[in-house]
DNA sequence: TTAATTTATTTGTACTAACATATAATACAA
DNA sequence: TTGTATTATATGTTAGTACAAATAAATTAA
């Protein structure tokens, strides 16, 4: 369905504008499936995100900053994610050797299992989700990096 | 700067994976830049939203559930968000005449002054965030539409 | 017409984001 | 070295989101 009719409007006040919406509308939309998919396994977006960039860096730990650099949405609270993580014991959280004043986190079994069991199921939702050809995504992909600047 | 750098991640799952992880941070870098700018009108991203679908509606009154179906974030809570708005004098709203379970809601003068206010900073930021030509915007929106099915 | 169902809006609650400030460790300069 | 600035992380506060449940009016069916 067209954004036109998603939110119906019929004007805008210029192509621009219209991709803008259109891209907002978008995203919101994406997150809002994904957090639906992603509570079922008690986690929320950002936790996932988390727990994606530790598994990328098995078995390094990492701190906290560069976990933050890697999050898709910089404004949420990293520390406060950790801690939530942890509870859930699906990463381990201590003093840097190197420096007092970094955490260095990695994920644990329970984390890299939780994701295993998820992996099948977001790849599917985001295979299905995306109506594109392989060609189109990329063409996305290379618009969304121009856009940007 | 491309995606990979943006969030440090040299591989991806899949061309729709990538896709998909840049558009999420694409959007969620536009909202950033929208709130701050937003914030200094004293309005939050979706208050003004509402203002302006309330804007296109002059001189109707429109009600709740319509404004609720046309707003670009589906999950934010309209009717806290327009009582907000009427504190700051910028909506009414008044019970609608054909069906007493009806709130309509109409935007105020002070909230078209508002909105006079804001277009060109808006507009503007609309413009130079882009640096997209007219056809790529047109292309992203496409893309957006059929990605979306 | 009365009861049951549906629809429009509001409200309660828990959780997350945005942002400022605090705390503590490290680096750097005088 | 000692004070000052900087950096990494944590925490307090306010507002917004997600979603369920409450309320109340309108619609439909018996």
């Amino acid at each position: 369905m067209r954004i036109e009719d998603e939110i119906k409007q019929k004007k805008f006040k210029s192509e621009y504008q219209k991709m803008y919406i259109n891209l907002v509308y978008t995203a919101n939309r994406l997150n809002t499936q994904q957090m639906r998919m992603f509570k079922e396994f008690g986690l929320s977006v950002q936790q996932y995100n988390i727990l994606r960039i530790l598994r990328g860096q098995v078995p390094t730990a990492i701190n906290l900053g560069l976990i933050q650099d890697r999050m898709l949405d910089k404004n949420s609270n990293a520390s406060r994610l950790i801690e939530k993580l942890k509870i859930k014991k699906l990463v381990e959280r201590k003093e840097s050797k190197i420096d007092r004043r970094q955490v260095d986190i990695m994920i644990t079994e329970k984390g890299l299992d939780l994701l295993k069991k998820m992996d099948g199921k977001v790849e599917e939702a985001e295979l299905i989700d995306s109506n594109l050809t392989k060609q189109e995504a990329e063409t996305l992909s290379d618009l969304l990096d121009k856009l940007r600047g």
